[in-house]
DNA sequence: CTGTTAGCGCTTTCAC
DNA sequence: GTGAAAGCGCTAACAG
C-alpha cells in the first residue's frame, strides 16, 4: 500500500478516486461511475462505493474532470464596478440563474480598462476556464467582446447595446432604450414640461445614446425640440448630476428649465439634490425623471419617476441564450429586446 | 503529423503546447518554460516560441495547470444576496484585491439556505476549485464555515462575527460593532434623546447582536436604559423598518420615542420613511440613526447619521489574511478588529 | 540550456 | 456489471 504524502497548498492530503477504490475493493473506474450515477453500476456496489467515499471525505477533483470532459460548468460574468448600482441586481439574478442550472459563476470586473490586466484576464477565459460568458459591462471598447467571440467562446451581451458589425454577430439581450426615452419625453410633455434639460452620461455608451435618441425624437415630434444648450454630458454619478444640475438650474427663473432628464437614476439623484439645495420644489418648480428604476427610486424620500427594465427576465433570457449558444455554436445570432415600462412617481406632476 | 480533431463544447479546436512545440521545432517542455518565463530558456528560443504561440492562438489550459500545480489561482467569495446593499461594495473591493494579486474570483451566493444546494456547492470548493474562501455572508448557520475549515481550506470570515469555539479557530476580519453601538448611544444621548426605540434585525446575526449590546450597555451607563417595549425585531429591509417604525411612532406624543436606532442603514431608511408619512420632522420631532454608512446615507434627501466601517481596508486585510493562511496553514488564527467611526448628519440634532 | 519522462485525477473506450 | 488501459494538457523532476 503506497503511502501518498502529496499535499496541496493548504497542507491537506487529498483523497483520490483510487483511494476510494482501494478501500472499497473495486476499480477506480467503478468509483467514477458510481459517483456519477452511471446506470451500469449495480445498486449494491454503488451504495457501498458511495458510503466508502463519504467516510473518506472524497470529493471529485474539478480540474481533472474539466480537463477530460472539456466542460468546466463555470460561466464568467464580466461586470462593471459593483458599486455602480446598475450591476448588483443583474449579477445576482444571473448568479441565481446559473446556479439553478448547476453552473458556477466567475466574477470578472473590467475596472482596469486599458491597463492590459483586463486583456490578460480575457485570455484566461479562453483557456477552458469557463464554458461561456455574460458580458454586461458598459465598457466603451468592444474589442474584448470581439476577441472572445472570435475565439469561439459562447458569449451573450446583456443590457448593453452593441454598435456596428459586431452587434449583428453576437447574442444580445437588451431592453428598448429608444422606447424608454420616448416614454419619458411623452410623459414630461404631458405633465406640462416645455423647457427640458438633459444630464447625460458618456457619449460612447450605446445604451444611453439610444435612450437619448428616443427622448429627443419624441420631443421633436411633440413640437418642443431639445435645446442643445440645456444638455450636459459627464459621468454616471450623483456627483456629476448635482454639478450639472446646479449649472442648469441656478439661473433666472425665466431661463430655468422646468424639467430635467437624468439619463440614469444615479444621475437623477444628483439632480434632485441640486433642486433641494436651490430651494426648488419637485415637482412644482422642477420635474425630474431618471432611468432604471433602481431600488431606491421608489423610496418616499426620492420618489423618482423613471423607466423600469425587466431585469430578472432579462437575466433569465441571457442565461437561456447562453446555454442555447453553448449547445449550438452555429446557430444564428439572437436578439431579445425587452419592452420597458414607465414608472410614474412624485417627481413629475403626472 | 497527427490530425487532431477534438473540439470542445463550443466547437473550437484547442491549440495545445504540443502544437506549439511542433510548429516551433522544440519540445513541449520548452514551450511550457518559455511561456512561464523560466530563466533557463535562452532569449532567442523564448522569443521564437512566444511568437509561434501567439500566431497559433495558444492559451494555456487552466485545468491541466491546476491539476498538476494544485493551485487554481481562484478565490471563492461567499456573499449574501447582492441586492442587499451591504454586499456589493465589499465584493467589489475583494475582487480588486484578488485581481491585483493575480487571482480570480468565484462568486457564490448562499441564498438557498437549507435547500441543500448550498452544501453541494461547498463540496465543489473542496475539490480543488479554489485556493481559499472569503466568507462574508450573514448566514446564521455557521456549519458551512466549520465544514470548510475542517476540510483544511484556507478561509477568512469578513465583516461577520462568529460565535462559539469556531470563532476562536478561524481567521476573522471584522469591525468593532460593540463600539459602534456605544458611539451611537452616546451621540443620541448627547443630542437629547431620552426615549429611544430600536428596530433590530434577526436575533441570530452575531454582528447585529454585538451592535445592540454596545448600544444598550452605553445607554444603561448613561442612565437611560432601553425600554424592551420599544424594541422591534425583524428582517434587514426598509419595508420592515417602515412597518416597525409606524407601530412605534403612531402613538400619542407623550409616549412616542424621540429617537430610533435602525440597526442597519437599510432599516433606518424605512424609519425615515415612516417619520415622513406620520408628519414627524427629522431631527426636530424624531432623531434617527443607522449603521454602515451606505452610499446613499450621505445623499441630501436621506442625510442619515450612521457608523462607518473602513470597508476597503477591511477587504484588503481579508485578502492579506487569506494569503497568509494559504502560505502557512498552521499559523495561529488571526483576528483583526477595525475601529469604526461615527458619521454625524442631519438626522440627529448633533 | 533543452529534451525525455512520469505523472496530476479523472472519464471513457474497450475487453471480458 | 466491472476492470484495465489510454489519455486530457500540463508541470516538474531528471538526464544530458
Amino acid at each position: 500500500m503506497l503511502d501518498r504524502a502529496v499535499s496541496d497548498s493548504a497542507g491537506r492530503v487529498p483523497v483520490t478516486g483510487y483511494d476510494v477504490a482501494r478501500a472499497a475493493g473495486v476499480s477506480q473506474s467503478t468509483v467514477s461511475r458510481a459517483l456519477r450515477g452511471d446506470v451500469r453500476v449495480v445498486g449494491r456496489t454503488r451504495e457501498h462505493v458511495l458510503r466508502v467515499a463519504r467516510e473518506l471525505g472524497y470529493v471529485v477533483n474539478v480540474s481533472a474532470r474539466t480537463l477530460i470532459t472539456r466542460r468546466s460548468a463555470t460561466i464568467a460574468i464580466v461586470s462593471g464596478d459593483l458599486r455602480n448600482p446598475s450591476y448588483p441586481a443583474l449579477v445576482q439574478s444571473l448568479q441565481e440563474q446559473f446556479h439553478a442550472r448547476d453552473h458556477r459563476v466567475l466574477l470578472m470586473s473590467d475596472h482596469d480598462e486599458g491597463s492590459g490586466r483586463f486583456e490578460e484576464d480575457l485570455e484566461g477565459l479562453r483557456g477552458g476556464l469557463v464554458d461561456g460568458v455574460v458580458y454586461l459591462s458598459a465598457r466603451t471598447d468592444s474589442s474584448a467582446v470581439a476577441e472572445l467571440v472570435e475565439a469561439g467562446l459562447p458569449l451573450v451581451v446583456l443590457n448593453r447595446d452593441v454598435d456596428g458589425a459586431l452587434g449583428r454577430r453576437v447574442d444580445r439581450v437588451i431592453s428598448d432604450n429608444v422606447e424608454g426615452g420616448r416614454l419619458l419625453a411623452r410623459h414630461l410633455h404631458a405633465c406640462g414640461a416645455r423647457r427640458i434639460a438633459v444630464v447625460a452620461g458618456p457619449a460612447d455608451n450605446p445604451s444611453l445614446r439610444r435612450r437619448a435618441r428616443g427622448f429627443a425624437a419624441e420631443l421633436r415630434r411633440l413640437g418642443v425640440p431639445l435645446d442643445p444648450a440645456l444638455v450636459r454630458r459627464g459621468t454616471v454619478t450623483p456627483a456629476f448630476g448635482l454639478q450639472a444640475a446646479l449649472q442648469l438650474l441656478d439661473v433666472p427663473a425665466a431661463r430655468r428649465p422646468d424639467a430635467v432628464f437624468g439619463q440614469t437614476d444615479y444621475i437623477a439623484l444628483g439632480v434632485l439634490d441640486a433642486a433641494g439645495r436651490l430651494g426648488l420644489r419637485v415637482p412644482q418648480d422642477l420635474q425630474v425623471v431618471g432611468y432604471n428604476d433602481l431600488d431606491w427610486a421608489g423610496w418616499s424620500m426620492i420618489d423618482l419617476t423613471t423607466v423600469r427594465q425587466p431585469l430578472a427576465e432579462m437575466a433569465r433570457a441571457a442565461a437561456d441564450a447562453l446555454f442555447a449558444r453553448m449547445a449550438d455554436p452555429a446557430a444564428p445570432p439572437l436578439l431579445r429586446n425587452f419592452a420597458v415600462e414607465l414608472v410614474v412617481r412624485g417627481s413629475t406632476r403626472s
